[in-house]
DNA sequence: CAAATTTCAGCTTAACTGACATCC
DNA sequence: CGGATGTCAGTTTAGCTGAAATTT
């Protein structure tokens, strides 16, 4: 028994990464409620901003979850007419998903208030840490994936 | 429109941690499934060995949970004998959490197995990169909260 | 035929809101 | 009495599995 008496350990990086994207989602949730979404429909939107003409079965890969769950977000975003769905012209079994006019204008009107959101969580960082830090998320991400 | 022809955006800061968060929690979810807990549940674990004899209340805070939600997780915890529950003897309404043997164990069990993930996830960085790494996710939760 | 994509149907579970009793 | 805490009841929603149709 070497540690009868140790000192409270701190915690983990795995806990503090889900401590840091649990206020991530809630602060995120409150910027985009107003517009009528939630912050994982509203991630799924700057996915396709960055990545249009995704599929569905990819866009559910990227999210780690089924194809099906991804269907009840894709159709739902396509009924508030934020995104449109056509057929792969080089693939007709696939359904491209692409931003609307109405979905780039949603984006763009929380892109100000998002980058405040992103801003503050890094302001206690400098521009060399906070480089550091998308760097480490960056190789995290693939020492996992 | 000064970006008419930007090259693309990278992924922004919020959107990498949600994407650690996904990959870390899938993870751990394989690692704990044969002990017949989730993740969610797992954490709490881990949580209540850091901070022994919390309430529930205080347990859901932390969480960014409701006190009802909290509930019925420590109900399944209770019910399968990793954790017990006590009157605080100087706050009767209180019931305070507290880790059982069973609990204990189990947590031993899964220590160097989870160990070896967080690890994992920072395999690519030094241990000078890795404290760095902590301390950013450290101060990015305080920014926030 | 095997693999990938989409879709339909049904299910489970994790969260929520609302209401209420208890206690400090 | 106001503010916490815990609990009961009911609801919603996000995710799942299974099965089928279509295409490559």
């Amino acid at each position: 028994m070497l540690d009868t008496q140790a000192v409270k350990a701190p915690p983990s990086l795995l806990y503090m990464v889900k401590q840091v994207e649990l206020v991530v989602r809630s602060k995120l949730d409150e910027l985009v409620k107003p517009s009528g979404i939630t912050a994982l429909q509203y991630t799924a939107l700057t996915v396709l901003q960055r990545h249009d003409q995704l599929s569905a079965a990819q866009l559910a890969r990227d999210s780690f979850v089924t194809a099906q769950s991804i269907a009840d977000l894709v159709r739902s975003l396509e009924n508030r007419g934020l995104v449109r769905r056509e057929r792969n012209p080089r693939n007709r079994r696939e359904l491209l998903i692409l931003l609307s006019e109405a979905g780039r204008a949603l984006l763009a009107q929380h892109e100000g208030p998002v980058r405040e959101l992103e801003e503050r969580m890094v302001r206690e960082l400098t521009a060399h840490q906070t480089e550091q830090f998308r760097q480490a998320l960056t190789k995290a991400w693939h020492a996992l994936s």
